[in-house]
DNA sequence: AATCTATTCAATAATTATATTGAATAGATT
DNA sequence: AATCTATTCAATATAATTATTGAATAGATT
């Protein structure tokens, strides 16, 4: 034991011991990642902050277990909190967070191909559902060739939105349909290729005989590629 | 028992179901990478294929451990194999791997104090570790204001390195040093920024009365970036 | 065909992660 | 000051991960 403090206070760190404390450090950032809810989690705070209540309720946890799986989070310096009223609101780190989900889920949609099947037999289900990548879509809408619908509850659209995207609610989706005009190809986006708002959206106004596709990626992403948003 | 299978069989997957299933599988994949072993793995790969010895004894696993590390990897798909001779030669499965680690590195580096911090201590035990990062050293490599050593093995230099770089292995360098002139700055690079070949380099050199820095990054790293690599 | 050897497998014990439950807490609100 | 409530904690049982050991295997080499 005296030892041990010996080494630690006045021999310098061998290699084996930095390299061991390194990997060991980014190892636990990486198992506080290693869970599906709380991938879930920053998947979702990637739109901004959240209290543990909403969070609980997207993700179908109880409020115990999401409380439980955000201090894992919050221990390891990828979420952290602000305190408004009586709620606590949960946000990403920093864009660093962002940046290592989207990297660790193209990993998946490259080489695992569970992750890539499950996502076009979900679309499946949904008839013929055209993507759009974000790529392609920033010229279309540079040329105003198309109707885009931001498809994501109203207060995610109000903190940030693709450049002259419209607030589209999906629940207010059906209401609103008369007003959209059937000229031009509407593209809907929602919060990431995960989220179904968007799916939700284009089958609907497939069903109504309007041109429509998904991005296949979510406003972070836009956002981080640099193309052009409002607010 | 059955009502599971008419679920999978003839009802289509729902919401529920298919983020499960997307966030579990990507879960996963970055379980797997969520050891500290499997991450120095990882980071070796990045320099191109090892034997399960090689990586054995660069970790300082035992090769079963070391075995079952990269079994753990290479069911995730994130290694790859192919047989040379008796040996069985393991490599990253893509372009990837690596963004994803690098991201990781990148958010334990930014939000981690312990691996910032855990990083400086070691670089202070070598006295004043200068160090500079690829963006700045490429301008100085693009007006040949510095020698540039890779101080890899010689086999990782030949399988790539940087525009200009000459090949002098750590272990040779001390032998080798009196060729080196003294009227540019040196500066040397290994395999990553948690690699200690350059930091032993630059010492070595300082010593012998050299100015002398460290890349801060790999060669992956540079290569990455995209600044010139020959080979 | 027999031998050799790098790698993998299987079994084990010790450690760590997880969801659930119900109680505790902190800090607004009244 | 008392109450209220969103959040956290603590305890628990179950499940998963890990390093070690020694045996097994696959496929070169002789």
């Amino acid at each position: 034991m005296l030892w041990l403090y010996f080494r630690i206070f006045f021999l310098r760190m061998n290699k084996r011991e930095f390299k061991d404390k390194v990997y060991g450090e980014l190892a636990k950032v990486s198992k506080a990642m290693s869970n599906p809810h709380r991938l879930e989690i920053i998947d979702l705070l990637a739109q901004g902050p959240f209290t543990v209540e909403d969070i609980a309720s997207y993700t179908g946890l109880s409020v115990a277990n999401a409380s439980q799986h955000l201090q894992t989070l919050k221990s390891s310096k990828l979420v952290k909190i602000s305190r408004n009223g009586n709620y606590i609101n949960y946000s990403l780190a920093g864009e660093n967070v962002f940046n290592a989900w989207t990297a660790l889920r193209e990993l998946g949609l490259v080489y695992n191909a569970e992750v890539g099947k499950t996502v076009n037999e979900f679309r499946a289900g949904f008839g013929d559902m055209d993507c759009i990548d974000a790529d392609q879509l920033s010229k279309l809408v540079e040329e105003d060739k198309v109707i885009l619908l931001d498809v994501r509850p109203e207060e995610e659209y109000n903190r940030g939105h693709v450049h002259r995207a419209i607030s589209m609610p999906i629940e207010q989706l059906g209401a609103k349909l008369k007003n959209l005009s059937k000229s031009k190809t509407i593209v809907a986006y929602c919060r990431g290729p995960f989220c179904v708002y968007a799916d939700d959206a284009v089958a609907l106004l497939k069903k109504h005989g309007y041109k429509a596709q998904r991005m296949k990626e979510g406003f972070p992403d836009w956002a981080l590629k640099g193309y052009p948003v409002d607010q």
